[in-house]
DNA sequence: AAAGGCGCCGAAAAGGTTTTCTGAATGTAT
DNA sequence: ATACATTCAGAAAACCTTTTCGGCGCCTTT
């Protein structure tokens, strides 16, 4: 074990490199800062001495100066779940494409650590403020007044006058079901998870009236909830075959409830695509691509959501504001499972 | 669309809380940092000014005086992949307990991103920064001279006097083979993914040993490399089985591939866990509990992992390094699909 | 009563950068 | 030659906090 510290060097200051180049520390400044006020050939000599010593701007100082930092706050409520990585990913390589840092915080869903973070992000001075949620159910607002811009990504704040971005599950619910029918499918089941999510009911929704709109009614007239298992799909499929045998498409709520679908079909001597079309939902890959026919999904553009809502914060950095949710639209992802006519 | 600016009444100061108490800021200071040399009554005051005003004190301010910022980079270099949200998870969890922001980056495995990226770390001068791989082959170490401790997570530094930290995967293969031999398998077939990853040969090398240990030699004298898929699982467990009948026992080298392996197997009429055992690997919740049975797998304790490396980035910041590459130990979670006499 | 000690507070500097304003030097016009 | 405009460089303030050190007032001691 070493306790030795290495002998770092001081980084280098301003004020190194106007020594070096024999100018004062504003005329630095505006040299590198690629302001007027300097004879070129001055400019250059301090842009020399800059890159001799590897001249890095201390951060701290200029936010401490201006106003703005270039960071902001990206508060999730699950980094476990996976549907908040997407939408970090995309804020993430916005924000990157541009001069901006990122703070990570993951509060776990806890109220108090998200509000000791957001204290954290303040003291740290930034420019704006994520909230990336873990379900499409609105949440409540930050609870502390929070002096700078928020934006609220995937789950959104029930405060509309708050910005919030999300997934357009109402109408990925019509697109799923408009595919099938394309399929020439209209026995459509809707087997999903967890009915307490609002995204749960907002699919469902969606679904239901797309068939409408069809003359068509669900089979079984009503979704199949249950959770979001293989396990779940595997019996609704079951289920749903026994009691009504016409049946010739699925959507499902989730990629595993589909994996479990398309298991029990196959069992069951079902042909998909060829008899039976199957939707899944999420379009997550290692379950898409991996089941026997691969599985048509749909994307809720997570990526993109993350992209929009960094995009909308720093509009509001700006200064300008778009209050309300806005509803990203989701994706078809057409693989075997399904194959249009 | 609004345009005002919510009139953001700029944050209390320092100033703001002294005149508020009646006292010079080097009191507040003092008052609000616990020091002594400070009358009960008169911190009081100052305590009851700071809380009037919410004030939160400047952490830029603060990090520019003294040497630390109290923020470390994560530079990771696929947020995508499932390896390194779990270290990174680990590591906020280690930071946030304490006073410690995480600034996250995505370096997408690209040099340059990466290049570009430390250096904005470094102009916001961190105190210290954790590499993420996301691959256990070693990589070579950061470019750019760092004047701040770095810790390289998951995937080590090539250079050996560089701090790192990794999963020990010889031992992970040892693990999974001696609980296949206590589940009284003698016949054990290694199926694993891309032969071009460091840990599917760690793997291969572990499990070789312990079987040579007990005398035996793996089904069919090797390890089947392939790639990390289901299919490539379903396709290796069918050919073992037809050339190998004897096979009583798989490893699997991922979670994924144990999939395919296990419906293999139920496919062709074989008794998982009656008379065959199956074990994976990676302990990937969505595929080992809902997999049928469900999955006995190795879980390289990411999460723990990434709170190692935050630890020992800690001890490095306070001057104690201990160079090489530490190897973190893997866990057995036994589900179903593998019984222990 | 004078000297010393102690408790408490405030002035000031430091940390690195940006920006404004002043001033010097040079060039141009009368 | 004088008045004036133009160009460029530097001095200084500002951002906010922490820490050191000096000093003031009060209490104790002789």
């Amino acid at each position: 074990m070493t306790t030795s510290r290495g002998a770092s060097p001081r980084a280098a200051t301003l004020t190194d490199v106007a020594r070096l180049a024999g100018v004062s520390v504003a005329t630095a400044s505006k040299a590198i800062n690629g302001r007027d006020q300097v004879k070129a050939e001055t400019r250059l000599r301090v842009l020399e001495a800059a890159e001799r010593l590897a001249f890095a701007p201390n951060a701290l100082a200029r936010g401490l100066l201006r106003g703005r930092t270039g960071t902001v706050g990206l508060l999730t409520s699950d980094l476990e779940g996976r549907f908040g990585i997407p939408v970090l990913m995309g804020a993430e390589d916005a924000f990157g494409a541009g001069r901006v840092s990122v703070f990570l915080c993951d509060a776990r869903g806890d109220a108090i650590r998200e509000q000791h973070h957001v204290r954290a992000l303040l003291s740290r001075r930034i420019d704006g403020l994520i909230v990336v949620g873990a379900r499409t159910d609105p949440r409540p607002p930050l609870v502390s007044e929070v002096p700078v811009p928020v934006v609220y990504a995937y789950a959104p704040s029930e405060d509309p006058n708050d910005v919030s971005i999300t997934a357009d599950n109402i109408g990925a619910g019509r697109l799923a079901i408009t595919h099938l029918l394309a399929c020439g499918r209209r026995a459509i089941a809707h087997v999903s998870g967890d009915p307490s999510y609002q995204a749960a009911q907002d699919r469902a929704v969606g679904a239901t009236a797309a068939l409408a709109d069809a003359g068509l009614d669900l089979v079984g007239g009503q979704t199949y909830f249950g959770s979001w298992s293989e396990g779940w799909g595997r019996g609704a499929a079951r289920m749903i075959v026994e009691q009504h045998p016409e049946v010739n498409g699925f959507f499902c709520g989730s990629d595993q409830i589909a994996r479990g679908v398309l298991d029990a079909l196959r069992e069951l001597g079902r042909d998909v695509p060829g008899t039976t079309s199957v939707v899944g939902f999420d379009n997550w890959e290692v379950l898409t691509t991996n089941a026997r026919p691969q599985l048509t999904s749909i994307d809720m553009n997570l990526e993109r959501l993350g992209r929009v809502a960094a995009q909308r914060l720093f509009a509001a950095i700006d200064g300008t504001v778009r209050p309300g949710i806005e509803q990203l639209p989701c994706r078809l992802v057409t693989r075997e499972s399904s194959v249009p006519n």
